[in-house]
Order: structure tokens, then sequence, then C-alpha cells
DNA sequence: TTGTGTTTTATTGCCTCC
DNA sequence: GGAGGCAATAAAACACAA
């Protein structure tokens, strides 16, 4: 902006209404008489003194209805073409140039008021992020502590099902057993093989079977693959998809929780 | 009444656009 | 180069608690 010409910032001031038709009072500034005086001389004779380097007058606020108007005005357009200034200022009753000022300071607050919302907004999605993620970090913790439990089960039903197919089969084997026994009974009975030492080497590899089963635990990988072959013929297939599950949601594991530091640097 | 914080009016300097 | 916009700032007016 450039600065005023002498006697439009003297008319300025003269023109403005008082802010409220209250505390006029004839010497608030608290010059001696003297000085008082000759600030009046300034007033009254001087219209041309260049009133920014000695303030002579007060600044004076303008009236409500004054702000009303601008505020009006505002609200239609927040800048101003030459011509309007030049209008709103006759009707008025003040300079195009405070009305050029008005508006330049009311641009200003709005800009202020509209990045203190802009903050608000902001904020308020970040609060609810904040608490989404609060949430989803809890219900994943229940998740995985659901899994870990299922997960145990499966394992103990498994070596339990291993266990008892592994003793169906002993006794298919014995049965067939049996029945070779017999023929071969019938037909050779000078061999030196004898019923109870086959049945002993069954029963000893099943034994050695479950102990590895019970042992190992899923840790190395071939029980693993053991297991597995195992579970290929007797879990069900709600528990198969358990285990496809797990594997394929990996991130999901307990070792590892999922961070979002890339969003929440803070944190 | 007075000290202090906030709001409003006005100025200054710099920048952009025509 | 002049006009106008903006950010920063000054200063007056105002509000309010102690």
């Amino acid at each position: 902006m450039k600065p005023f010409s002498s006697s439009e910032s003297l008319g300025s001031l003269i023109s403005i209404c008082p802010a409220k038709e209250k505390k006029e009072q004839p010497n608030t500034q608290g010059y001696s008489e003297e000085f008082q005086a000759m600030l009046d001389r300034f007033n009254q004779e001087d219209m041309g003194y260049d009133t920014h380097h000695l303030v002579l007058g007060k600044k004076r606020r303008l009236s409500l209805d004054q702000v009303k108007a601008l505020e009006k005005n505002f609200e239609v357009e927040n800048k101003l073409e030459p011509e309007r200034k030049v209008k709103l200022g006759e009707e008025l009753g003040l300079q195009p140039r405070q009305v050029a000022i008005w508006f330049q300071n009311r641009r200003a607050r709005w800009k202020t008021k509209q990045l203190e919302r802009d903050y608000g907004v902001l904020k308020a999605t970040y609060d609810a992020l904040k608490l989404d993620y609060h949430n989803l970090g809890q219900e994943n913790e229940a998740l995985t502590t659901k899994l870990r439990e299922l997960k145990a089960k499966l394992c103990r039903e498994s070596a339990e099902s291993i266990n008892c197919s592994v003793k169906e089969e002993c006794l298919i084997s014995e049965l067939d057993n049996n029945g070779l026994r017999e023929k071969e009974g019938h037909e050779n009975s000078k061999d030196g093989s004898s019923d109870s030492d086959s049945n002993g080497i069954v029963k000893e590899e099943m034994s050695k079977m479950n102990i590895s089963l019970c042992f190992n635990n899923g840790s190395s990988s071939s029980s693993t693959s053991l297991v597995k072959t195992y579970q290929s013929q007797h879990v069900r297939m709600e528990d198969q998809s358990l285990f496809s599950t797990e594997e394929g949601c990996n991130f999901f594991s307990v070792d590892q929780a999922p961070t979002l530091h890339w969003y929440f640097p803070e944190q």
C-alpha cells in the first residue's frame, strides 16, 4: 500500500465515526495544555500536515452500521474493485482507502479463521484414525491369541488322530498276518518265524512313530511334513483352511505385529 | 484504577501483474 | 512504473480481572 497523502490521511481521521458515542474526553492524551493547544492549532490550521509522522488525531473505530455494511459486502465478494470501493466509501462516509484497508484486514482475519478451521478438521481426522488404529491393534491381538489357541488344539488333535490311525493300521495288518499265518500254517509249518516276532516289530515301529510325533511337535521340517501327511488324511476341511490362512497371512503373526510408523511417525 | 491481553485500524515494505 | 495485494507490525481502542 502506498502511504496516505497528507490530506487523505487527515481527512480519513476526521471522517471516521466514533466507535461508541462515549468516552469522548477533550484531552485524553495526558499532554500539557500548551502542547494540546499546539496540536489543536495543527488540526485547525494546517490540513496539509503529514499526520503519520506526528499523530494528531486518535484512531477511531468504525461505527456498527459501517461495519455491518462492510461485512455484507465482504460476504458478496471479498475483493474490491475500484468502482465498488469508491461507491462504498461514498455510501458509508469513508475514504476509499479506508474501505480498502478494512477489506484487507478482513481478508487477513478470514484467512486466520480458515486456517483454524482447517487445523480443526485435520486434527479430528487424525484423532479418528488414531482411535481406529488402536482398536485394530486390540482386535489383532485378540485374533492372534485365538489363533494360537486353535493351533495348539489342532496340534493335539492331530497327534491323537495319528496315534489312532497307526493303531488301526496295526490292527489291520495284525488281522492280515493272522490270515496269512493260518494259510502258511496249513501249507508249511517248518518256517522259523513266529507270530509274536512280527507282532513285536509292528508294535515297536508304532511306538517309535508315536514318540517321534510327540517330541518333535512340529519344530522340524521332517516332522512337520509327517504331520501334514497325516493331516491330509484326517484333518477336516475347516482345519486345513486354518493352516492355509496362517501361512497366507504371516504378517499377523505374534512375532511381528503390524506397525504403522510410516503413518504415525511420532509413535 | 490499573495492568494486561485482545481486537481493530492503519502503516510499511515487498512482491506481482499489467 | 504504477496499482493493488499480502505479511508483518504499530498503535489505538476495548474488555476485563484484580
